[in-house]
Parts: structure tokens; C-alpha cells; sequence
DNA sequence: TGTCATAACGAACATTCGTTAGGCAAATAT
DNA sequence: ATATTTGCCTAACGAATGTTCGTTATGACA
């Protein structure tokens, strides 16, 4: 990938995140990369190589992130802290695609939607498994597993909707928030 | 609102939550409801007041919901737990105006999405003297309160993306199990 | 019977959409 | 020095966009 393109990349992701992938149009990334439009496709396939690679490259961290969590730590606790750290982390490093990722997707074409969600499950499968871990460990309640999961990774992805780079907690303290939230609830 | 208009609105958060606002055109919209594009117009003044609508009276529902909750029930926890149940209810009974709501609000003009983040806000902030209520009584642990919220809020959130009204959990099942998550946690 | 409202129609509007074609100057490679 | 590639340009393409226009069939009500 040329730094040009890359730069191309970026300021869509930045478009995408505003107005979203479908009311962005590529005069306004034109426009704001200071080219004609037709420039783009010196760099470019089209519109949707643009969303295609930000879902993807996205999907890729997340899925790498949470097989080194598994390979490297034992556990369930540990796991589920690191996972958590790792989730936040790659949030807070790639905040505009991570808002293009997790809200546009929908606008893949049907094949590439179907391999996004593949990843997509295949991510949320590697999240169940630290739970149900932790409950065969006897760590955590005998919680539903899948319902427990995906409160978990919606507080996960919810993140980005409210998360400031400039704001009062860091990507670790986060995450670290939110682990505890996750593990201890509550009530005293 | 006639008849045929409620239907159209209905037939449009379909569409729209199927492909979201911007990705529906208004010919979608004709063809869904049998009708001439121009027809349309017979009942509504524009696309977007089929946005505004939906989000409009979607936040209604929900600032109802949780001052009836503050105005009936005395101990936090009790608020709390109807609180969620309101939110799940709304949601299960209003899915397809709940995802159009939560997605696509940012396609409102500038006035109008000035006035939904406030009324938003003013949710946000009825979820919060819950949380705080709880702490001040002791009930609760003491919690960063805006970090729960949103916490909370997300997992209720999340829900309209996977609840499925032929699925495992009923819509008091899911509230009831947030619920018990949100208090207890995962630690044993 | 005459008047009005409703809900639909077909045609057209100006604008915007993603994309392509072809060319041209500067940088790079041979 | 020459050839090739790169990065951008102007111009234009066909299609789709939300919306407006004038008209018409229908039926209720005076």
C-alpha cells in the first residue's frame, strides 16, 4: 500500500466516520484529500475498496489480538483482562476505522458482507470461549454463556461511541474499568 | 397520522433498517408500499420526516419510560430493574424503529439532531441518578457512575442487534438476565 | 347536482452519484 | 538520453437521487 493511498484511506476513514460510508460521496474524499475526483482512481479501485479494506484490516487486529491472548495466557481471568486490554487498545489506536468497522459493514457487497461476518463470528466465538473457560474453571458464575458474551462485547464495542483520545481515561484505565464492571457488578 | 401514512413510516423503518437511511431511496419506499414515487408525497412532506419521526417518537418512549420508573418506584435497585425491563420493552416492541433510531439519528439535519442529542442526554441522565441513587444508599459499589452508565446503556443498546422476537429469550428474560449481570458480575 | 378533499398517477425537474476516457507534465528507470 | 511510470488533470458518461408538477379517479357532503 503507497503512503498516498494510505493518506486517501485515512481521510475517508475520517469522512466515514461523520456521515457515514453511504452519504460520503468520493467528491467530498476528493475534496478533501485537495484532488479531483478522478484522481482517486490513480490509487484506487472504487468506493468500496476503501470500506472493504477498513473492515477487514480491522477484523484482522481483532482476531489476531484475541489468538495471542489465548496462546499466551492460562487463566480465564487473565485472558478475559487481556482480551478486554486488547479490545480497548485497538478501539483506541484506530478510532475512525474502528467507527467505519463496526457501523458500515452493512454496506459491504453480499460475498465480501458474508466473509466479514464469518470473521466476525469467529471473533465472538474466541470471547465466548474465555468465558466458558472461566465458568469450567470455576472462577465465574454459570452464567449463560452467549447472553454474557455479547454484554460483554457490546459494552466492548459501544466504547467508540463515546471514547475522546483527549478525554479523563485512558484506553488502559478503560479497560480496566470495564473488566472490573464486568466481573464484580454493582452491588456491594 | 392516517392509517396510510403509519403504514408508510412502517414500511420505511423497514427498509431503513434493512439498509439504512441513506442507502433507501425514496423509490425503495414506493415500490415496498405499491405506489408511484410521487405518491408518496400524498402523506408525508419528505424522506426525512420519516427519520424524524422515528427517532422522535422512539425518544419519546424512552424518556417516558424511565420517568414513570422515577415517579413510581422508591429503592434503586427496584428502579433500576424496571428501568431495564422499560428499555427491553421498548426495544422488542418497537424493533425495527429501535434500530432505525439508534443508527441513523445522525442523518437528521442539524436542528433536529441538536434536539435528539438532548433529548438523548436527558435519558442518559435518568439512567445515571439510578446508578447514583443506588450508590447513596448504599446499595451499590462505588462506581465511576458515568463509566457504568454508558456501560449498562450499551449492553441495552446492543440488544436490538441480536434480539430476535422468535429467539431463546423473551424480552422480560433478556431484561431480567442483564439485570443479574449488570448487579453480580461474572465472578463467582 | 355541484363542491371539495383524498390519494393516486405519469412525466419531468435539477442535482448528485460512482466511474471512465484520454491527455499531460514531472519523476523515475533503463 | 530515452522510455516508462506516476499522479494528477479536464471532461464527460449513464444512472440514480429527492422532489415538484399538473392531472385524474373516487367518494363524501352540501
Amino acid at each position: 500500500m503507497t503512503e498516498r493511498k494510505l493518506e486517501i484511506l485515512s481521510i475517508a476513514q475520517s469522512l466515514f466516520k461523520d456521515n457515514g460510508y453511504t452519504a460520503t460521496s468520493m467528491r467530498d474524499i476528493a475534496k478533501a484529500a485537495n484532488v479531483e475526483p478522478a484522481s482517486l482512481y490513480s490509487h484506487i479501485n472504487g468506493k468500496e475498496e476503501l470500506l472493504d479494506t477498513t473492515c477487514f484490516s480491522m477484523a484482522e487486529k481483532f482476531i489476531n489480538g484475541i489468538a495471542e491472548v489465548n496462546d499466551i495466557y492460562f487463566d480465564a481471568a487473565q485472558k478475559l483482562k487481556m482480551a478486554v486490554d486488547t479490545h480497548v487498545g485497538i478501539l483506541a489506536t484506530n478510532l475512525n476505522a474502528a467507527i467505519v468497522f463496526q457501523r458500515d459493514w452493512r454496506h459491504l457487497s453480499d460475498d465480501r458482507k458474508a466473509a466479514f461476518i464469518v470473521l466476525r463470528n469467529q471473533y465472538e466465538e474466541g470471547m465466548r470461549v474465555i468465558v466458558q473457560n472461566g465458568i469450567d474453571e470455576g472462577l465465574f458464575n454459570e452464567v449463560d454463556v452467549k447472553f454474557a458474551t455479547l454484554t460483554l462485547l457490546s459494552s466492548l464495542n459501544w466504547i467508540v461511541e463515546w471514547y475522546d483520545a483527549e478525554g479523563r481515561l485512558t484506553p488502559a484505565e478503560i479497560a480496566e474499568n470495564l473488566y472490573n464492571f464486568v466481573l464484580t457488578g454493582l452491588k456491594k
